[in-house]
DNA sequence: GCCCAGGAGAAGG
DNA sequence: CCTTCTCATGGG
């Protein structure tokens, strides 16, 4: 990529298991945009980047905006990131050796990676995402960024900005809101953001891994917050890799390829629990994706 | 135009 | 406890 602004270059080594078209479109996050030579676009922690993969040298380039911390500081924060620390091939191993399914949703997904995104960013991004679409909810989530956010600049002519921070939606009223298009769900994040404003959303900078409980229970006391996105946020920035969220498109694939009935999610989480563990919420990264490749009518 | 979307909350049984 | 209805909107 030819960088059109102040960005500096970072290159971390010796990663497999990785394809950033998988990872950046898989629904787990939103704000990342393919760029024509296939690198991805976005703003992470309010930093800029431009990341991609060389598939023959095993390195991940990452051109991002000046970070004012060490090297070491900063590949930690990448590898954190995008998971590097996490042996995927152990894990897509695991999982092709408990059934055949799994084995075929694995290979077809093979590079990717479950990232550890901004949980205060997750939170919002999942309260925003239900019963809606992919490219729906990335609207919503521009627009509200765009109109809260903080400005960081500007690249190829589209303005970026710092995803909203807590105060800044808690003090945003709600008709404001509702010009981002968030339809019923603008009093959700409305309410939600004076929730964490006033008790300091405290567990969502401190995953702890024996709170599990304690996070769950702490989400779904939030506005707008049921199992589905509580599950998504604990997966998806909380570090909780063996939590199974079942969505539309979960609860079809555990439907036609595994015979369960579609409305007995409780059903979908024991088999998840039995089968898939420690490695639920991975295992339901590779499904997801799998079940959108075979395409809604699969099986049915 | 119609159906659907990475659901949640409230009401009613 | 469970089932059903409603919510606002745009992508395909």
């Amino acid at each position: 990529m030819a960088p059109t602004r102040e960005l500096t270059k970072f290159a971390i080594e010796s990663v497999r298991d990785f394809d950033a078209a998988q990872i950046f479109e898989s629904g787990q996050c939103f704000r990342f945009s393919r760029e024509p030579d296939g690198s991805y676009t976005g703003v992470v922690r309010g930093c800029f980047a431009n990341i991609s993969y060389d598939n023959e040298e095993d390195r991940v380039a990452i051109w991002s905006d000046y970070m004012p911390m060490s090297d070491a500081l900063r590949e930690r924060f990448w590898r954190n990131f995008l998971d590097l620390d996490r042996d995927y091939r152990e894990i897509k191993r695991a999982l092709s050796d408990k059934d055949p399914i799994m084995e075929k949703a694995v290979t077809a997904g093979g590079g990717l990676r479950v990232l550890n995104q901004e949980p205060w960013e997750t939170l919002i991004s999942f309260i925003i995402s239900q019963n809606s679409n992919i490219p729906r909810i990335r609207g919503c989530i521009e627009a509200l960024c765009a109109k809260f956010g903080q400005r960081i600049g500007s690249f190829e002519n589209r303005g970026l900005y710092a995803f909203p921070t807590v105060a800044e939606l808690a003090s945003a009223n709600e008709e404001s809101l509702g010009a981002c298009k968030l339809g019923y769900r603008a009093r959700y994040i409305a309410e939600a953001a004076r929730q964490v404003n006033i008790d300091g959303g405290a567990f969502l900078d401190t995953a702890d891994e024996a709170n599990t409980q304690k996070a769950e229970e702490y989400l779904l006391s939030l506005s707008g917050v049921g199992p589905k996105v509580a599950h998504c946020v604990m997966l998806f920035s909380l570090k909780k890799a063996d939590i199974f969220p079942i969505d539309v498109w979960i609860a079809r694939a555990m439907n036609r390829l595994y015979g369960i009935a579609e409305d007995d999610h409780e059903a979908m989480r024991a088999y998840a629990q039995g089968h898939f563990s420690p490695w639920g919420g991975i295992a339901q990264t590779y499904l997801f994706d799998y079940i959108r490749r075979l395409g809604k009518d699969a099986g049915a």
